[in-house]
DNA sequence: GCGTATATATCGCCTATCGATATATCGACG
DNA sequence: CGTCGATATATCGATAGGCGATATATACGC
């Protein structure tokens, strides 16, 4: 090993990333940066955020909100989080269906 | 629910889609398409699933086995094994974590 | 008044995904 | 024995989407 940590292309789905911070209640496109940042340890880049922002929009899953001085608010919208609900069962049942037959113990 | 399921780009990540299968056994090509099929019900493409084949074991998280008539398989090495693993961990409780923001009981 | 943090927006590069297509072999069946 | 569908791998072109850089503007501390 070189001493950098190997980097593999992990898992990203930026738009998912989004979609659960929304979850937590509405914010901001700057702070779903910083909380996707603190979830993930690494940062989003702006591009990747609001590109994405105006798709999910787009798709109904989420909804402006009110501007509030600078702030552009988004919240899930009830078809959002029903999508989001069912992608996260079928990826939680997916990673542990992988970690089973990998032999690791079920946490 | 009207009959179709609405379908908005769901969650896809074809190379950890690859290597959850392959955590199961030895694989080879035509056989992952069809395991990861009827896994997730949407058959990946061939262009897909031969393109990462290639990715993945250029980064050594897989390697080939000795070919069988047509069949080439494949299985992980222990590094692909340990990335995997780290990596649905993560995924495991970036999912739970998200259910648990939209007040869904946990599984 | 100056720098830093907040906040949004947009541009271009590049990679990976997807569907389509090509090729070849095998087994079943009439 | 001929052909049809399933098995199996390979490759191509189009496109979407992620990423980093850059631009702009305001608020706040000092």
């Amino acid at each position: 090993m070189t001493g950098k940590a190997p980097e593999f292309g992990r898992f990203a789905e930026p738009s998912l990333l989004i979609l659960v911070s929304l979850s937590d209640g509405p914010k901001h496109g700057y702070a779903i940066m910083h909380d996707v940042e603190s979830g993930t340890g690494r940062p989003m880049g702006a591009g990747t955020l609001y590109a994405a922002l105006v798709r999910l929009e787009e798709l109904g899953l989420i909804e402006a909100l009110p501007q509030v001085d600078r702030r552009r608010p988004y919240r899930l919208t009830a078809v959002g989080a029903a999508n989001l609900a069912e992608q996260l069962r079928g990826l939680s049942k997916f990673a542990k269906q992988g970690l089973r037959q990998l032999g690791e113990p079920a946490p």
